[in-house]
DNA sequence: TGCAAAGTTGCAGTGACTGCAAAACTCTCC
DNA sequence: GGAGAGTTTTGCAGTCACTGCAACTTTGCA
């Protein structure tokens, strides 16, 4: 290996992984997600389509792309998070730095992505059944920090809720622009976390009301 | 068509329909979902596989067995609640409602379909991911309720929520049993209700606490 | 009984996905 | 620079979910 800890090897696989991503989310958004076949997008990056299937289990997956370090990285952070923060707290900062990181490395993803969602909303909600895992890595680490035991309903509720967020901030987002999506997650969360009894207030879209 | 409004050809429908879903179920729990082929289902429920993609979209709908008619009825006692009651309520109590239906209905079945999703949890997930129109459909009586315009967020979420919360009980119910369903969505519907932000006190097994 | 509408079936085809074993490549150590 | 171990890529053959189409059967109604 090489001084800078990424071998060739590592960086080689980096960018096939990219590659196929990005192949995955242009074509899909170029002339939509089902005329798009494996075969297309393996040779787009170049590859052959056993290779594509050594990267993503599926099709779908490819197409959102779902870092597979993004859970570790994230219960990382609920779980080194300051000592007075709440659960809920630490589990909002985690996704919403997340989503910010993902936004300022992938925009231009997004907007591609942004054009598929819009037309196939349901394939969203399949991209979160791969993550089984991931939610319960984030789980147990909001529940060691509600000090709950693992059979608990709250920590999972905290994560699929996350879940839920950002799957109608995007399906929002992608209805018009001027909202950024960060933003539209936020909002989603804290409606979460003060409680959905309250019916939040209308804001005309003039803006003084 | 005979005078009590269901003709001989509507409760075939229903029949084979329900030999079908019974059949997914019960050879799924039986050896493992991915071990059973639509082709082995359709010979157990004695209709040729073409017509079990005539009723079910999917393998995975059939599984879960999703009623086209519970979106309407449940968006149907969102509308029709009485005066005072909040869109959250009204929500809740129609999330409630069908699942009470459902059970008593069908309980043995969901026992079944227990066995199924304890070995593949995300089965659960993607069933969701075909009832766009549906969260559609209670959105929409949702912000009705809420005097909130169809592009706002809160409805979608109320919406998400309740799914989540399902999601997340039965996956709690799968656990261990001396819990019903029918608590466990309440229970996780009320957490949603009143807001994340408060953690909710740990309850001992042995009760009394 | 006889016709129209609805439901069922077989068939042929597409495409996602898998296991396997051979080939190509990368790394390390000498 | 080259041998050998470990990793990744690839082709291939196969399975199975799912679709459109066009015949065939069943049901509803006059």
């Amino acid at each position: 290996m090489n001084q800078s800890g990424e071998s060739l090897r590592d960086r080689k696989k980096r960018r096939t992984r990219a590659a196929l991503e990005r192949a995955t989310v242009r074509l899909a958004a170029e002339r939509g997600y089902d005329h798009v076949t494996v075969e297309e997008i393996a040779a787009e990056a170049d590859v052959s389509v056993r290779t594509f299937f050594n990267y993503f289990a599926s099709k779908d997956e490819a197409l959102i792309g779902a870092d597979p370090e993004a859970g570790p990285r994230m219960a990382g952070r609920i779980t080194s998070a300051a000592d007075g923060v709440s659960p809920f707290e630490a589990y909002r900062q985690s996704v919403l730095a997340e989503i910010t990181d993902e936004l300022n490395n992938a925009r231009d993803l997004w907007l591609l992505r942004k054009e598929v969602l819009m037309q196939r909303p349901d394939l969203l909600v399949r991209a979160f059944a791969n993550s089984a895992e991931s939610e319960q890595l984030l789980a147990a680490a909001v529940g060691a920090r509600a000090g709950l035991p693992e059979s608990h309903l709250y920590p999972r509720l905290v994560v699929a809720a996350g879940s839920a967020a950002f799957r109608c901030a995007v399906t929002r987002w992608a209805l018009d622009d001027n909202v950024a999506l960060g933003d539209l997650v936020g909002e989603a969360l804290d409606l979460f976390g003060t409680g959905l009894v309250h019916v939040p207030p209308h804001h005309h879209e003039g803006g003084t009301s």
